[in-house]
RNA sequence: GGUACCGUGGCCGAGUGGCUAGGCAGUGGUCUGCAAAACCAUGUACAGCGGUUCGACUCCGCUCGGUACCUCCA
């Protein structure tokens, strides 16, 4: 696989040369959701960093297995007893099980992912399905003594894992830092050194989710499930393990130090990390409760929103920033990109209809060289959009007389469009009413445009301009081309 | 407090030691019955103060402002 693909990565600190370590194949870990409230913005954004990622070394030839998880273990507490009835006890059938809170919330989190056109990860495991390997993370890391058993729970020793290890390479924290100022928490006696981290916590009442163990009933630690399961399906080392950058620390610094502590090795070579969205400068997230739901952005239903917003602008609003930079959410950027994104998608819909001239007055040869080069840089998805757009300009040009593209030219530069726009930015075009999915709306169209190009050619303005009104209250647009009248739904 | 990161024109947002980013909005024009779309033209941007340099928005230092992580969080 020929390819001068870049990555920037995180454990470094520098833009990488990508190199799988066994090419065709690359094996990619991006830590998914946990399922217990509806996706908000910033679920979106590493889905589709990495579903970005994931099209694209796919479109290079890589065969790529991406798995991302789903937690449902961990952090489901019981909060019913904080309810009005809590005297009287519940039937079983009232009280909501755990699983059916993370099926509700796993089936949402798909139907958005979808609506973002973000493709499915080749493995989705659960938590919960790998305690057992967990298990037996907890037990090796023991029997390498780098972890201790205290009171039913077992904590991993960081101390003595710094003797041979370097705890805090990711994101560049000192033990003696963390010893200083790590916040005290409850159940901190047991611990050696408070910033110990679970491997295995013995039941706690809140909790409804638990197992037995060797050391207590409960339920494994934090960090332990992506090393369990990135392990289990893409090797002991593999390429790409992405995630948000509130992540760095502890948990992926923690999948660091337990590989180690297990195998002696670190267990990826690549750390990729999106950054923040933000509202109003600040970050979005569940403790400040300044998050939007996707389905409120889709709806339009937010005290904050003037508008409903499609996915597909949330998708390129998104993919207009780079990943490693955060973006700070408004109305009117909002809007921005759903007009930006209207143009690209046009120009794709113009391309079809151009008039092939004998020769090219111009030359559209870079347009596939600079689109991969902004895409091999760091995955720069704002660089090769604005790529695009300098070339729907020139599509334009074309279709008003003022270029000439010759029937090579068209045929190259729609599949080139066709690709980068749809296949590898993932966009969608969500206007397309034609397209033989309906041909009972389409005929009807037809024939209603059909009337009002009779009354236009009559100079019945207003019956023509009366239709167009008319079918505006129904969410569809009427354009009057040189080559006629053109429908489309909004 | 510790550790990072950031501060670009009305808004969003790339990027670079000297060469037009791009989108949206605005203004003027072309086209059109009107509208929409499109095209053409149009903006002396890079927080402040010093320093390095022939030259800095880009490197260094300081100041101010903001954010994130250190606790479940994308």
């Amino acid at each position: 696989m020929d390819n001068n693909l870049h990555i920037y990565n995180t454990l470094s600190k520098t833009k990488e040369r990508f190199e799988p370590i066994m090419p065709p194949h690359v094996g990619m870990y991006v830590c998914g959701p946990t399922v217990y409230g509806d996706a908000h913005l910033g679920h979106a954004r590493p889905a589709i960093t990495f579903d970005i990622v994931f099209r694209y070394l796919k479109y290079l030839g890589y065969k790529v297995r991406y798995v991302r998880n789903i937690t449902d273990v961990g952090h489901l507490e019981n909060d019913a007893d904080e309810g009005e009835d809590k005297i009287g006890k519940k039937a079983r059938l009232e009280e909501l099980e755990p699983m059916e809170v993370v099926k509700y919330f796993t089936d949402r989190y798909h139907i958005n992912m979808d609506q973002l056109n973000v493709l499915h990860p080749s493995i989705e495991p659960t938590a919960s399905g790998h305690i057992i390997e967990q298990i037996e993370l907890v037990k090796q890391i023991l029997d390498n003594g780098y972890a201790y058993e205290s009171e039913g729970s077992v904590y991993f020793d960081v101390e003595k894992y710094s003797k041979d290890y370097k705890y805090g390479k990711l994101s560049g924290r000192k033990t003696e830092d963390l010893l200083k100022n790590t916040r005290a928490l409850s159940g901190q006696d047991e611990k050696k050194n408070n910033f110990d981290f679970a491997l295995w916590k013995k039941t706690d009442p809140k909790h409804i989710m638990h197992w037995p163990s060797p050391w207590s009933e409960g339920y494994p630690g934090w960090h332990l499930e992506c090393s369990a399961m990135g392990a289990k399906y893409l090797g002991e080392t593999f390429d790409i393990h992405g995630g948000g950058m509130d992540l760095l620390f502890p948990h992926h610094e923690s999948e660091i130090a337990q590989s180690n502590a297990c195998r002696g090795h670190d267990p990826v070579r690549y750390w990729m990390h999106n950054n923040m969205i933000t509202i109003n400068g600040q970050k979005m997230g569940k403790s400040l409760n300044n998050f939007i739901t996707l389905n409120e952005f889709f709806s339009g239903e937010h005290s904050s929103l003037d508008q409903a917003y499609s996915p597909m602008t949330i998708r390129f609003f998104i993919l207009q920033a780079h990943y490693r930079s955060t973006v700070d959410f408004s109305n009117e950027a909002l809007k921005a990109a759903e007009k930006g994104m209207q143009k690209l998608i046009n120009t794709v819909e113009v391309i079809k209809k151009l008039n092939a001239s004998e020769k090219s007055s111009t030359d559209i040869s870079s347009l596939k060289e600079k689109f991969f080069a902004a895409m091999n840089d760091d995955f720069n998805t704002p660089i090769a959009i604005a790529h695009l757009f300098d070339f729907s300009k020139v599509i334009n040009q074309v279709n008003d007389g003022k270029e000439t593209l010759s029937q090579v030219d068209i045929d190259r530069v729609k599949s080139l469009f066709d690709i980068f726009v749809f296949d590898i930015l993932g966009l969608r075009n969500e206007n397309v009413a034609t397209g033989g999915d309906d041909t009972l709306v389409d005929d009807l169209m037809h024939t209603i445009l059909e009337i009002r190009h009779n009354a236009k050619k009559n100079k019945d303005w207003a019956t023509a301009d009366s239709i167009r009104d008319e079918l505006g209250k129904l969410n569809i647009s009427i354009k009057d081309t040189k080559d006629g009248a053109e429908w489309s739904r909004e």
